[in-house]
DNA sequence: CCCATATAGTTGCATCGCTAACCATATGAC
DNA sequence: GTCATATGGTTAGCGATGCAACTATATGGG
């Protein structure tokens, strides 16, 4: 009945996506927003929550509550920042770089198999169409 | 950082449209899951709870509460299969007809606000290719 | 110095979504 | 008829998400 709806069919598939990447990183205990906010995280060492909040597209309390998950797992530590005692960079524990490599990993296969399910055209085709209407409406 | 994931870049998108959406439905003061399920209500009357939640692509128990929300509103009703004491037709009301039209509305004035704001050629494409890797994933 | 304003982060509250477990009703084997 | 199994629906519990409102810390004008 939505066949056509743009709503319709990005929720539906992102609650399909949700389940491949819950597969993927329940050797972690870690949920799908935890694990991308942590490889983020890992990737770029420092940033403030805000900052992070802005690049997963996130709302602030959302990160707060991600954020407040991994530490508690360990995996993520908060240090006050040296300029504005408002802030807090967020950097990874050696726990997280412990498991970096396997998160990654874990991601990639779950991506080469929907490639291969897909068809590399047609996988590359929407996620350049995706990220495209992202930044028209962002 | 993630601009090649498919997962990333679809959830993201689907927070961005859940925003619009919501304000499209928000006159009716219902939420854009609660607005699509009394849609197909309203399209297909008397389709048991697990017909619905197939065709929106929720899990029963989302279906039943919001079937409890759109209860509660009076917008729908449950009325008892006549050969199965497990089912339960589903029916709009009056009062949900009565806003038929104005939420068809609402969700036709955003989606055609998109088209005009992304191209109609990326808007049908992407949602034909979405509806695709559904599909196949699916 | 003091106050208005802005910003980083948190908390409270609501909704949506899932899985697991449960109840009630059918259905089929015997 | 009885019991095992399957199916429709509900309940319980948890995580993700958002908005609104709050606290705490800057910053700038006077």
């Amino acid at each position: 009945m939505f066949d056509q709806c743009l709503y319709f069919n990005t929720t539906s598939l992102a609650r399909l996506l949700e389940r491949e990447w819950t597969a993927a990183f329940k050797p972690f205990e870690l949920t799908p927003p935890q694990a991308f906010l942590l490889r983020t995280v890992l990737n770029q060492p420092g940033l403030l929550q805000r900052e992070l909040a802005d690049m997963m597209t996130i709302a602030r309390p959302t990160a707060t509550r991600l954020l407040d998950g991994l530490q508690e797992k360990a995996l993520i530590e908060r240090r006050s920042s040296a300029n504005d005692g408002r802030e807090w960079e967020i950097h990874p524990t050696r726990a997280a770089r412990a498991i970096e490599t396997g998160l990654n990993e874990a991601s990639g296969a779950v991506t080469k198999r929907l490639k291969k399910q897909l068809g590399t055209d047609v996988f590359a085709g929407v996620v350049g169409q995706l990220k495209e209407i992202r930044s028209s409406l962002g």
